[in-house]
DNA sequence: TTTTTACTTTAGAATTATTATAAACTAGAA
DNA sequence: TTCTAGTTTATAATAATTCTAAAGTAAAAA
């Protein structure tokens, strides 16, 4: 992913490219490998790596921005703390409660051999699979 | 499921049979039917249909004794409030985001026939299967 | 380039779910 | 019946998140 897209990202977020913002989608989206992150870990993240100050909100009005857009997915974990995954393509986790660390797993590495239909008028909107670690 | 069956739920998880905690375990478990429920939903129906006053911090307190015992298990459902579900065997659910309503399904109802295998020197704990529907 | 306007950041207040506290109450043992 | 340990309760505290309104800034208009 190139520097170039986060202004895209921004862009189609309908945010303007704010310092905060530039610094923010950055981290995000500028890696190779996906990122699990709470607004907290990545608050703590942007004030020690950066030189710019960032409020709080900032920092939730921007994550939601681009979950809004489709840049970030939000992953159902126990916990009080919301958590976020640029991996936006459909796919399954990895949960490890001692570290509370997410593992993304590839949609291909998981093959459902059976699967029971939606209730009365419902049709499946997606199947997320959880899986649970210990030592 | 019997009402004898209450007071050996609130012996097994180490509370004494209160007024309160019977009118709470007997709601939760007197019945045929596997039950979802927040603290919020839970609280309503005990004000509404019991004549006996209930503190926010009793349902809490009482609720997780049962969940400490293995009389409840919790549901990861993304969102602010913690779910409850008195079926504590191994299985998966339906969530219905246009209710907010959650469906149990069987652990024999699906069937996994590819699965990655665990990371470093973790074990798979449990799989959890949750599958969104729409309408 | 300057002005203007609409969007942003910010600190702090408000909200929501949950947990802790400490005083008044009660079940069950003695 | 009395005593003691466990309970309920109202309220305060905490934690994550959202709201607010004033001060600041990007980008369009002049």
């Amino acid at each position: 992913m190139k520097k170039v897209d986060i202004f895209k990202k921004l862009r189609s977020s309908g945010l303007r490219p704010t310092k905060q913002r530039v610094e923010i989608a950055k981290f995000l989206f500028d890696r190779d490998t996906t990122f699990h992150f709470t607004i907290e870990s990545l608050e703590n993240h942007l004030t020690k790596k950066t030189t710019c100050k960032f409020a709080l909100a900032t920092i939730y009005n921007t994550v939601h921005a681009f979950k809004k857009a489709g840049h970030l997915s939000e992953v159902d974990v126990r916990g009080k703390k919301t958590y976020f995954d640029t991996n936006i393509t459909n796919h399954h986790h990895f949960y490890d409660n001692e570290t509370s660390e997410l593992i993304d797993i590839d949609a291909s590495e998981i093959v459902i051999q059976k699967i029971p239909k939606a209730p009365n008028g419902k049709k499946i909107k997606n199947v997320e699979v959880f899986i649970n670690l210990k030592n």
